[in-house]
DNA sequence: AAAAATAGTTCTGTGACTGAACTATATTAG
DNA sequence: CTAATATAGTTCAGTCACAGAACTATTTTT
């Protein structure tokens, strides 16, 4: 039986019908309007309607006619207005902060970044940081603080999206943090604030491998793990709008020690600190934290088995932890995600292993498995499509029209 | 952004509003018109006619009027009509097939067992014996075939809602097996086939311990161990309709064998048979199987070291497995039901110890877990529930007229 | 007995959707 | 070259769900 939840009125019908169709035509980049009649499922009249107020409050273009195929009055192509909202995305990692400007149409305008030189920064300069890099950005688009119709911003740990306060990340000093306020004082725009595999996982959905699927799980692995939920084309927060912890997943009961205090995290076994802290038995005369990760893959690729067989554990251990995904979620898709994906080869086999010892097969297709390398650019772009999602996920044109 | 998926039209609307009138009078027992239209956030108006339309549908009475507080016009409390539906559930368990006859307002009006007297059983012993159950049952509530209004079954394994068909069960040879179609030939009524760990969970969230969560998860451990997941007062189901196999989550890596081949699955550790099969060392002289367990809690009771090292390697497990769970789904419940509950003391201590070790705490209360000791007749509750359920979330008024 | 409070109904207006008829624009057949 | 056909999109009238406001109903309080 439906629960107490649903569309009450009427508005909210159009509201959502409307959001529908942007969110359609976003999915597909051009669509015509018999192409909603049939995705929708809305008779032409509706949908004509809806266009046109779409086209009335410039949220979208009318394509400029593209080819006529087949006889017919040609379909007009519609699509996005780029111009229609610019957002500012940004990403919080062990480097710095970077800030990426995206068009309406998720497009990557510019970026600006700026380093840090601690391994964990307080509230204020945090502040300076995002301030800093988004200069760079927008004058790298030669835009003003007051053409930005929202801010994305993304950082490990523990967020709640609703009321965009920080509880804690291993970035951060000082938590619990109100980043949302932080924000405020700087920008007057709306903000939201996101743990960063949310943040992958948006790109994923909105730009990347995701786009043509209802449900997936994005798995992120850099300095932390994070996983990334999407079941109906909607991204899953958590019954108390909290990420998924899929780093502090027990891979081992009492086994390596994690930067959270407990042991046998995941995190422990195939985090970058994790893989460094081993790699120094195997690694001679590394000049950094850098290197020696470098020089450990490079051994493994040569041959080495000592260095390989760090990275035998760590897919191993990442695959039993999918493997404990795909029996809860049996998502269709699993995208792995991250900078040190470069050297997925190195985990693929272990990976691929586990997971065929791991998950219980049905007469059925299992989950593919798909490598999708990022580096902080993407993550910013993640950032605003995050913006762009909670600007859009209400009531678009009623926002047009303030604007 | 809101994505292809909603209420298109304003029929669908007024069925929703109906559903979720219904559900909420479910919910609360008794209802007013006020109650709803604050719950529902819905003009007077608006609910006055749902109300009209349940009304004349014969699916909820007027109470004869119940007691006046304070001043003003008494409110008229609204409940379901028991008698506007009758439905059957099934439960298929290793000790045999129980069904249960419920009315519209998930009370058991009677109930039928059949033993089986072998481990798995094939498609047309399962039809017999379902046959036998249910024809006791309908005597016990002089009742027959006809006035069913749909039949829900549960069964351990691997099934699939949408299309009735039972990929794998411990308990059936001869998988897969087209579960409705086989019942279709037995009743004319609509057919709802699931996961027996989702019959537990439709039994707590329509009567149970979830009745007032919007998310909670519920284990339930038995021969096997399984998992219900609800997700803003819904089932969640795993992205392609396949019930979450909990059962089989790793939490040791290349552990102990388990029924389904693998290592290291939860299951192997915390079932009836992995108890049993440790208890050969710990029990002398027990008598059978069921025996063996019996003298084991009794054992583990009196003090007897051996015998609770085994409960707590499975309390621990179990801790580890809920812990994970805790970590990606973060719900305010944890709920964990089974007839092995009864045991649940010698586990608790365990379980607790463990999930505290391994679930990072913010700055928020953390999951309560709370034990519900299950036999086969609440098990077959849920099946009944299972049935209403799929019975009522389309259109029930529509359902009415047909009937 | 009148006033106040609360519950529920009826009526009217707004708006969202659909179906059907219509317009627009192309290709193809003769 | 014209007519037929096919496809895309718009307009208009009708239906239906909802909300707001005025109404009725029933009780307690003053």
């Amino acid at each position: 039986m439906s629960p107490a939840r649903g569309i009450a009125d009427s508005a909210a019908l159009r509201a959502s019908n409307v959001a529908r169709a942007l969110s359609e035509i976003r999915r597909r980049g051009e669509a015509a309007r018999v192409d909603l009649v049939e995705t929708l499922d809305l008779s032409p009249a509706t949908v004509s309607g809806i266009i046109s107020d779409l086209l009335e409050a410039d949220l979208i273009i009318e394509a400029p006619s593209a080819v006529a195929a087949g006889r017919g009055r040609p379909r007009i192509q519609l699509s996005l207005n780029p111009r229609a909202r610019i957002v500012a995305g940004a990403k919080l990692s062990d480097d710095g902060v970077t800030v990426a400007i995206l068009d309406f149409c998720g497009e990557v305008l510019s970026t600006g970044e700026v380093a840090t030189d601690q391994a964990t920064i307080d509230a204020p300069m945090l502040l300076t940081k995002i301030d800093i890099a988004l200069k760079r950005a927008l004058q790298g688009a030669k835009l003003k603080d007051r053409d930005l119709a929202a801010f994305g911003l993304g950082v490990p740990g523990f967020v709640d999206v609703e009321s965009g306060l920080c509880h804690w990340s291993p970035l951060l000093s000082g938590a619990p943090i109100d980043l949302r306020a932080l924000l405020s004082k700087r920008l007057s725009c709306p903000i939201f604030v996101d743990n960063d595999a949310n943040l992958a996982t948006m790109a994923e959905l909105w730009f990347g491998h995701g786009r043509d699927e209802r449900d997936f799980l994005v798995v992120t692995v850099e300095h932390g793990v994070g996983l990334g939920i999407v079941l109906d084309t909607q991204l899953f927060r958590g019954a108390r709008g909290l990420g998924a912890e899929f780093g502090h997943t027990k891979v081992q009961i009492d086994g390596a020690l994690c930067r959270c205090g407990q042991r046998g995290c995941l995190e422990a076994y195939v985090s970058d600190y994790a893989l460094a802290r081993e790699a120094g038995l195997a690694v001679k005369g590394a000049t950094g934290p850098e290197d020696i990760l470098d020089k450990l893959a490079e051994q493994a690729k040569a041959g080495d088995d000592v260095s390989a067989s760090i990275y035998r554990r760590a897919g191993r251990m990442l695959g039993l932890g999918l493997a404990n995904l795909l029996n809860i979620f049996d998502p269709p898709l699993i995208i792995l995600a991250g900078e040190r994906m470069q050297n997925h080869d190195l985990l693929a086999t272990e990976i691929q292993r586990t997971l065929a010892a791991n998950t219980l097969a049905v007469d059925r297709p299992s989950a593919r498995v798909s490598v999708h390398r990022w580096g902080d650019q993407l993550w910013a772009r993640g950032a605003g499509a995050l913006a762009l999602d909670g600007l859009m996920s209400r009531a678009p044109i009623a926002q047009a029209e303030v604007a």
